[in-house]
RNA sequence: GUCCCAGUAGCUCAGCAGGAUAGAGCAACAGCCUUCUAAGCUGUGGGUCGCAGGUUCGAAUCCUGCCUGGGACGCCA
């Protein structure tokens, strides 16, 4: 399945088995086996560092050591065709020219499901980003947060887990309140009223257009009523309305969850005070000024927190905690969530619920997006809810497009901020490095379709022992190493480690067809090879561009 | 004051479970289209890896302290 993870393995072992033939060290003192992939070809196919590390062990000099690997090591089980001690003592192993020869094979025998692999065991992962409140529409932050989440529950799904897409709904706090009332206030000024927004209102296009949807359904009906008749039925109105827009901005972004979770259901459950009773009987909890405290210090948190206020409302954090226990219930082995970086001080005191409710806190994990910085004209602009000045995820779609806008997102650490030049990105769109990639898949599209109508066989037997021209040899590591980058990034959970192999990859194709003609009615058999070799490339960029949820065009 | 993230080329960022001369894109400069898409390729210049100590055969990477920028420290959500 993966032939290069396969290699390393053989390679490793007989290393392994070596060092102890040589009597470098015993089974109990020998360190792992590290290869790695030298940066410069000029060091090989392999290279470890064995020796070094062996030194201290040994007590012996690096390159003596490597001296005793190499002379026991058995070349031909390793296919390993030369061996050089380098530097202070690295060995470089050059591997047999066929060693890459099955990738092509490997490649298209897969198809779509080449780079997965089973190394996640069928472990049960939930995955819970974007949860905006269904205060307005989603801005460039959320879009971040929602490109992230989307990409690292892809990684996991290729990587053998079993994963879970999950949107909290905020729909029960204080926020539901200020959304009726400040649809109400538009709905009162869409009718021609004068009224203020609220203090706490959301000001944004989204709850405009929601008052101006309720006058043309209901026209002035909803002035005559009451306040309070009219704020119960605008919050509920405006509640859904904002999910079904979030809901579409997300599907149109290609995210969509498996499941929407209501905070509203936690307390029709009762689910919050039987959060509530574990923590009491913990003797968790304390009284003080009116209020009900949680021990929050006892798990290393700055300060306690309050559960209920002395008006006698939950905080924020008790439907949390009892929403964080549900889904530890639900049998997940790992949840984690994705905040932004504002919500980063949450994480001891969830973290110290989830202690004092008796779970295992290596389950529960927070991936923190650093903030994104708008810049227009060359200017930073402040976002702000007050004001609702801020970059929507739909103009980002319309104006920047769906691929850019998501390779954009994932191509940087989640730990970095981001800035994002609103008038670069519109304008310069043909720069981004998405088209880079998508191109070089275009390309081989535009090749395979040529081969076809030169009337080259594209599904013949082929003869991978006839590339061994170095941009060749190249495409073929690279197009090697997918298994082993989708593997490691859901490991690390670093989704911007598949960008960044996927631009790699491309470039590694657009050397190569400027150097190389595939095409060669002279040279049938070699274009055979090479054609086989462009199908695995363009499948293997596919798969790529899939894990990012990145179209993969055939013509651009 | 405490906590989190960042500080690497002119700009935006990779690299950080220690390893060989520190990489990419953009910008600059010089080349490459009668030949499968030039949204491409090839080459050149450009770096006290924030600063100072420490750990060791070896530190951009690990530890400590400091500096700078951003964020968080609510009976808001």
């Amino acid at each position: 399945m993966n032939v290069l993870a396969q290699t390393e393995e053989t390679l490793k072992a007989q290393i392994h088995t070596a060092v102890l033939a040589a009597e470098l060290a015993t089974e109990d003192t020998i360190p792992d086996i590290i290869l790695e992939t030298p940066k410069d070809k000029a060091h090989g196919d392999f290279a470890t560092n064995i020796a070094m590390q062996l030194a201290r062990i040994a007590k012996k000099a690096p390159r003596q050591i490597a001296d005793e690997i190499t002379a026991n090591l058995d070349k031909q089980a390793a296919s390993v065709e030369k061996i050089d001690i380098a530097g202070p003592g690295f060995i470089n192993f050059y591997m047999k020219q066929d060693f890459l020869g099955e990738v092509i094979e490997t490649v298209l025998d897969a198809g779509d499901a080449y780079g997965t692999s089973k190394d996640g065991n069928g472990e049960k992962v939930q995955v819970e980003f974007v949860s905006v409140n269904p205060t307005g529409d989603l801005h460039l932050g959320h879009a971040r947060n929602a490109a992230f989440g989307d990409v690292l529950c892809n990684l996991f799904a290729a990587a053998g887990y079993e994963v879970e897409r999950e949107y909290y709904i905020n729909d029960a706090g204080n926020q539901i309140n200020n959304l009726g009332l400040s649809v109400e206030a538009r709905y009162l000024q869409e009718l021609g009223q004068s009224v203020d927004m609220p203090e706490d209102g959301y000001h944004g296009q989204a709850i405009i257009d929601i008052a101006k949807n309720l006058v043309k359904e209901k026209g002035d009906a909803w002035a005559e009523k009451s306040h309070e008749e009219r704020l119960d039925y605008f919050k509920e109105y405006g509640l859904k309305a904002s999910l079904r827009n979030i809901e579409n901005d997300l599907k149109d972004f290609r995210v969509e969850f498996d499941s929407w979770f209501s905070e509203r259901s936690l307390f029709e459950n009762d689910q919050i005070d039987a959060a509530l009773q574990v923590l009491e009987d913990g003797g968790y909890t304390y009284e003080k000024d009116g209020a009900l405290w949680f021990k929050t210090t006892a798990f290393g948190d700055d300060k306690d927190r309050v559960l209920i206020k002395q008006d006698g409302a939950y905080t924020y954090l008790t439907p949390d905690i009892a929403y964080h226990k549900n889904k530890l219930d639900r049998g997940f082995d790992q949840i984690i969530n994705v905040w932004g970086a504002d919500h980063h001080g949450y994480i001891p005191r969830m973290g110290a619920a989830l202690q004092a409710l008796g779970y295992p806190v290596e389950k529960f994990s927070v991936k923190i997006i650093q903030m994104v910085n708008l810049f227009e004209a060359g200017e930073k602009v402040k976002m702000s809810k007050r004001t609702g000045k801020a970059v929507s995820l739909r103009e980002l779609m319309d104006e920047v497009g769906i691929d850019a806008v998501r390779y954009y997102f994932v191509a940087r650490s989640n730990d970095s901020q981001l800035d994002f030049d609103m008038d670069l990105a519109k304008s310069q769109s043909n720069d981004n490095p998405v088209y880079y990639v998508q191109y070089a898949h275009a390309r081989i599209c535009t090749m395979l379709e040529q081969a076809k109508n030169k009337g080259f066989a594209t599904d013949g037997d082929f003869d991978a022992s006839l590339l061994t021209a170095e941009k060749e040899l190249d495409l073929l590591k690279k197009v090697g190493e997918l298994p082993q980058v989708i593997a490691e990034a859901a490991d690390k959970q670093m989704p911007h480690k598949v960008t960044q192999y996927v631009f790699d990859l491309a470039s590694t194709l657009h050397s190569f067809y400027n150097a190389e003609k595939v095409l060669d009615g002279d040279n049938p058999e070699r274009t055979s090879a090479r054609i086989a070799l462009m199908k695995a490339v363009r499948q293997t960029l596919a798969n790529g561009l899939g894990i990012l949820g990145v179209n993969a065009p055939e013509k651009m």
